[in-house]
DNA sequence: AACCCAGATGTGAACGCTCACACTACCGAT
DNA sequence: ATCGGTAGTGTGAGCGTTCACATCTGGGTT
């Protein structure tokens, strides 16, 4: 049984041998298709049964030029964003069946996203769902497109590639009119980095919704993304008395700003009013409980892969191509009306 | 331009061809391989830029029997370790010259873990990296291994099955044995659920200090590793004026305890030490700070990836084939000395 | 009885590559 | 002058499928 070298796995002629067939009709019954007598089909399922036999994907794939792979180009799939995103669309995957092969950013710049596109494609897959959500991405993917179906997820939006994203600036819009709402004169925000679309797009929808208020609209803080940032943005909005409201682009920075406030003495709720952004599951016990704009990130990747198999399908999608998803807003405890209402 | 169909790809044919030599030229100076003229080899790749042209992976693979993929099977790659390994297995696989395909488990049962390889091994992967934390795994993966070459990253160890993990019991004994040193005279234990390897390591490692240190040993309170399951711990422990250390398994129920001893008026760490497992990124910004134990999934996802590739090289791996990773205690400030010392 | 047609099966040729080997030129050693 | 060796190149087979087509059955029709 041990010798030197394995035995040769079996191919689809030793399983006609062994059901007395024909090649051809065993890969008819792999391949579900009619005009095979029952009792031949189940001759040849017990011949596949016995020997364990499966079927030579490269030789398939050769021949029908159909890898059944699909690519997925990710910007730091660490983070709990992309993370989900890739999670949802590992699942639509494969209930297309189709399988995913994945290929992650060192960094963000045209030619290393270029490049693990080309790996990809190196790689025979059919079609290629790219998360990459920096401004930086959109041109590169406009190229990247050239060569293979491709669909951007969360991404930049390009006349010519196709995407799924959810709607930042509307998120933003609720987050900060929500506040408004509460009685706030106005509403300060600590932004992502501005090469990020998500980062731009709640800018936008904040501004937004203070000129709709006719609030006044304070200078932005630029942060980062990281708790870190968020605390420093903490630091110097504590010591302005007039702050009541913040809206952070995202819980992390939020969480950061949180700890800033209680260290400088102002309390949230009942100083000054928070409101994240992403929903992270880890939003509910933070101190206070934070209102936040939830994105269904899972939802975002199984959209997006499904717009890719559509398209690989031949169904031409819609108008632009473009799919928009709705955030929605989570209301906990950081944020209510202010003393002097 | 735009015709019905596009034109077929180019072959090696083609390019052979163009550059004026035979295909097997193309092949040798596609695959590095000596014994051809340096000029010869200039006019090939001329050829291949001009044309554009992509060796064609499933033929090769036909014939060489390498697809040059390796698999990943993880258990929700949503949360923070199963992500930050997967993208160290992706990194070192690049570097090894692998592509990666991903498989999810929607539930963790035997039958889902073996469909899952089983799955990737219709893909003809070379090797299979299994991610899957929880004690039932580890008879899945022995039944698994038997079909292809395969290694687990922070699963149960098995004699048969080489793996890479993190040493939990040394984690958890050192982060009780620092609250120990600091005056503490027992330590309470929120553990995760025990039918994961991680959180039986850590409860055995908890144990141990405090044996070691001959200390009472309190009765654990079992969790679910969520936030949530943290704060009811917390609820618990908070009535017990006795209680004045605590170690959590993981950094999220950490955060939940916080937030229920704060609500209890008990402070952290003047009336109560904390201190939790992983060092998620957001723990620097817990209130207080949270002293925890640093866990490289990174790491731990590369070495994973690195045992796999030796495996398939055919160097024999050391004595069983397990590779254990010690975690180092981060020092911050949600653990000092008790009051009455 | 001759016919046809559809269902069930088999045959051989691709698919695009690498492998094993054959061949050619040219060198220095005999 | 003959030989052996080696660098450079070409030839044909074969990897395990699917596709297009050919073939063989066995009922209905006429």
């Amino acid at each position: 049984m041990d010798r030197n070298s394995a035995p040769p796995p079996p191919v689809m002629a030793d399983v006609a041998r062994l059901a007395g067939v024909s090649h051809q009709t065993v890969s008819r019954v792999l391949n579900d298709q009619p005009n095979v007598r029952t009792e031949t089909r189940a001759r040849v399922l017990a011949a596949i049964r016995e020997l364990d036999y499966r079927p030579n994907s490269a030789a398939r794939t050769l021949v029908t030029r159909r890898s059944q792979t699909l690519g997925v180009v990710s910007f730091d799939t660490t983070l709990y964003g992309p993370a989900s995103m890739l999670y949802g669309i590992e699942q639509a995957a494969r209930d297309a069946d189709y399988f995913v092969s994945i290929s992650s950013l060192r960094a963000m710049d045209r030619a290393t996203l270029l490049d693990a596109v080309s790996r990809l494609r190196d790689q025979a897959v059919e079609g290629v769902v790219v998360i990459a959500p920096q401004t930086q991405a959109a041109g590169a993917l406009e190229q990247a497109a050239a060569g293979v179906p491709l669909v951007g997820a969360g991404c930049g939006v390009t006349e010519r590639v196709p995407m799924v994203a959810i709607d930042q600036r509307a998120g933003a819009l609720i987050a900060t009119r929500h506040l408004l709402d509460l009685g706030h004169r106005t509403v300060h925000h600590v932004a992502g980095p501005m090469n990020w679309l998500d980062a731009v797009g709640r800018m936008q929808g904040w501004r937004e919704a203070l000129e709709q208020a006719a609030a006044p609209v304070p200078l932005p803080i630029l942060g980062d993304w990281s708790a870190s940032s968020g605390y420093a943005a903490g630091r110097s909005l504590a010591v302005d008395p007039t702050v009541t409201a913040v809206f952070c682009a995202n819980d992390h920075m939020a969480l950061g700003l949180l700890r800033a406030l209680h260290e400088a003495g102002r309390r949230v709720p009942q100083d000054v009013s928070v409101v994240g952004f992403d929903d992270i599951p880890e939003t509910s016990y933070f101190m206070p409980p934070l209102t936040t704009v939830r994105q269904d990130f899972g939802e975002l990747g199984r959209r997006s892969l499904q717009l890719l198999v559509d398209r690989l399908a031949g169904s031409r999608p819609g108008p632009a191509g473009h799919v928009i998803i709705p955030p929605d807003l989570v209301v906990r405890g950081s944020a209510r009306p202010p003393h002097i209402a």
